[in-house]
DNA sequence: GTGCACACTTTGCCCTATGCAAATATAAGA
DNA sequence: TCTTATATTTGCATAGGGCAAAGTGTGCAC
């Protein structure tokens, strides 16, 4: 908006801005949106806890250092977490037969049955928002996010992006993309 | 998907699909895009630290009871979170002279710092990822956010959803919007 | 086949974040 | 003044997190 009747010098730069501005408004707004989505479930589980269930239900049932690996947090950090989800009958944890010093950690139905719940919830409420767009808008968007995404997959995300990056995702995403 | 080539008796519904799946992929970025730039200062400040840091510029000097508030969390837990960033030099605290059983909280410049530069690099990250749009899929990316936006603003967020957010919000937001 | 190196998990110790309840200190009002 | 309400702090408990060390199994090399 408003970006229309000044001819700057180099009219990408002032694009970029309104686009950049447009993207973190809605980058809010989807935050709020997987907060309200796992509001409904924490009671029975913390935000950690529950990075932890959708890890088990994304990679399948595995053993403890990878889901540590995966949530980028220390071995010892998932033991205890799982030492809680155990005794809360969401996660089920066994020996490994084939290999004694494993142990096979998966989701029981109730842990399931908890991933589901936010889930839901959050394709509910993303889907209430677009049903209030018009038909056009709505592939409009489709078509203007596929290119956001793209754009960003070829976005280098600064040379050393890719260390930071595990390390600092257990911190800085709580929000639990499931 | 598989709902485009059968005829659906509400053609609404697959585009709804389709729209809920671009918006999720997207979600999923952005908070990768958070996540990265929040990296950089994560071995000055935690998480939680960075949010209040983030609430004391936007919402300005004020009380400890206020920025609790914001943050969804107990006057009890400011009070300590407080103490820590006060003896990194982050945070300013004196009594008010006015009103001596309230605290005057204020960021340093260190403090500023930390937030500016976070939010610059969110921003850099974000143009980086524009910038290599095309200037029409830009300004399509602009105002299917726009409508999205709209359209989430008269978007009831199921009936309660009012008294859980912010509650459910200090843990699960940690992304701090800026 | 015995022993050594490596992998997986747990435990100990320390810190931050968090909530609840109780204690303190200060204002404001009746 | 005495009481009530507000602001902050402190005590106590739990969860999440890291690092280092211990414990336990596997597997390979010799």
């Amino acid at each position: 908006m408003a970006t229309g009747d000044r001819a700057g010098p180099e009219p990408g730069a002032r694009d970029a801005d309104a686009v950049t501005k447009a993207v973190m408004t809605a980058s809010r707004l989807l935050v709020a949106v997987s907060a309200r989505s796992l509001a409904a479930v924490q009671d029975q589980v913390t935000l950690p806890q529950f990075r932890l269930l959708v890890m088990l239900e994304q990679h399948g049932p595995g053993k403890l250092v990878g889901l540590a690996q995966q949530l980028g947090v220390n071995p010892s950090t998932a033991t205890r977490m799982i030492d809680r989800l155990y005794a809360s009958g969401l996660v089920d944890r066994q020996a490994n037969p084939d290999n004694r010093r494993e142990n096979l950690l998966a989701l029981t139905e109730a842990g399931h049955r908890i991933v589901s719940e936010v889930t839901a919830r959050r394709r509910a409420e993303i889907g209430a928002i677009v049903s209030r767009m018009e038909p056009e808008q709505r592939s409009a968007l489709v078509e203007a996010l596929t290119a956001f995404s793209e754009a960003s997959e070829d976005t280098p995300t600064h040379p050393h992006g890719r260390d930071l990056y595990p390390l600092g995702w257990s911190e800085a995403t709580p929000s639990v993309e499931t």
